[in-house]
DNA sequence: CGGTTACTTGATGCATATCAAAGAGGGTGG
DNA sequence: CCACCCTCTTTGATATGCATCAAGTAACCG
């Protein structure tokens, strides 16, 4: 794969400035990640370490099982997580956009692969000297809780959805954080870009493509939502979010 | 309910030492808990926070949304997380054991409730004073981290799990990962003690009761395991680990 | 324009849910 | 100590939501 490491001053976001201290200061994602709890003086010392990585769409940012010596925020572009078994059965344990962190929570294992959905730029540190240089920075320590604590409670929402969400619901609830995480990184919430295909949504959602496939032709029936060219407009957000909370569907009507 | 808080010195843990400075410090859980990476000064100020609780089986211990106001330990017992859907549809997000915490990662609220399986007793912080009397001590911090980080990778798991595993898998899985846990509690992996009732773990695994029960009995008239009184031996730990990773059965034999 | 990949749609099957009822404890009061 | 009731568990019969199998169709790309 044609994937680079630059040091520096390749990647859009660190190009203006050139010098090497300021990467970190002028970076355009720094407001969606944990480095934004730095101050100034502690975000030049950063930035001795950021190091910027690109991958084309399809390319393996982190082996699974791989040791995890690095950590990686995402400045461009969205990957996935994902976990094969002996048997080929997929999972996509989750999607990753522009100001996500990766690798935050590892042990001394990234317990799953991540792969780019699209071209990817990461900002990545390494890990031992990330910890080190601000193993006594309160806000640092901080701010790494707040997007675990996040991260964890994410989790625990999707095991909910998977334990006991029937299939049109978790395709609601799917869409509808996706258009929340749009919203969080300062973009419209609609229409939504789905830089992943049916498998990944498939694998996430612990349903098979046909499924995801036939249910968004339901939801695009029902006029509550429109799809098109990789993105998805979302028509009647009170009855997706309706559906998604387990409102029985409207019976069928034969006309239409 | 009866349920009663003590200010110290009631539970059997605390009992012996009676100055309520010596609380945590003579505490029998503490090794299992972020209490145990504190100094011993930190652990008399600690004292002065904690306050006993004990629950009587079906109590519940937290309102889900309540406010987090603070923070669990668990000294005996165990809990089940869990929420109800409108239409009646329950999800358990996860089984706490003594040494277990409760609400480190909440935001402002609970976002699950609690209720208590069997005789619980726990240790409770106010939040706000618990923060505030360790912001500044870094392997306070650190430990809660390492707790928060093991209970995201816990629920990745079950993410997992619950995705694309098959029923006589997740079972498996649970069985193992409940005698993993007995064992991170010093006690014997097996017999394995099942505090919780078939229907907790059915909406934990995300089946039903029946499913539990024939899959149960399907693990135990094959010999990987045998139950009775709410224990279960593993009989076969190499067989149910294989199942647990997806092997298929052995084909039923018809003469027995 | 042909080949490739991704998506959609239809027919059928199966794992698990649902419905129903029969045990198995386990505590309580007579 | 037994009879009764209550709850939990097991087992059986049937239903169903989603998976699987199998074509088609559209989008993409050299």
């Amino acid at each position: 794969m044609s994937d680079q490491v630059h040091r520096v001053n390749r990647p859009a976001d660190a190009a203006r400035g050139g010098r090497r201290d300021l990467a970190c200061l002028t970076c355009t994602a720094r407001g969606m990640t944990f480095c934004d709890a730095l101050a100034a003086g502690d975000l030049s010392q950063l930035s001795g370490l950021a190091e910027f990585q690109t991958f084309s769409r399809g390319a393996v940012v982190i082996d699974e099982q791989a040791p995890a010596k690095a950590i990686y925020n995402i400045t461009r572009g969205a990957l996935r997580r994902v976990t094969t078994f002996a048997d080929g059965r997929q999972a996509v344990v989750g999607f990753l956009f522009r100001g996500d962190t990766l690798g935050l929570d590892s042990d001394c294992r990234h317990r799953f692969g991540a792969e780019a959905l699209c071209e990817v730029t990461v900002c990545r540190f390494q890990r031992r000297k990330l910890e080190a240089m601000f193993a006594e920075t309160v806000c640092y320590q901080e701010a790494v809780r707040q997007r675990i604590s996040a991260d964890l409670r994410a989790a625990e929402d999707h095991m909910v959805l998977l334990g006991r969400r029937r299939a049109i619901e978790r395709v609601a609830l799917f869409l509808i954080a996706l258009a929340e995480k749009q919203r969080a990184r300062g973009r419209p919430p609609s229409p939504i870009r789905l830089p992943m295909g049916r498998e990944d949504i498939a694998d996430y959602l612990g349903l098979t493509i046909e499924t995801i496939s036939r249910t968004v032709t339901r939801l695009r029936a029902d006029r509550l939502i429109s799809c098109g060219n990789g993105q998805v407009m979302i028509i009647d957000p009170a009855g997706l979010a309706a559906l998604a909370d387990g409102a029985d569907m409207a019976p069928e009507v034969s006309g239409r």
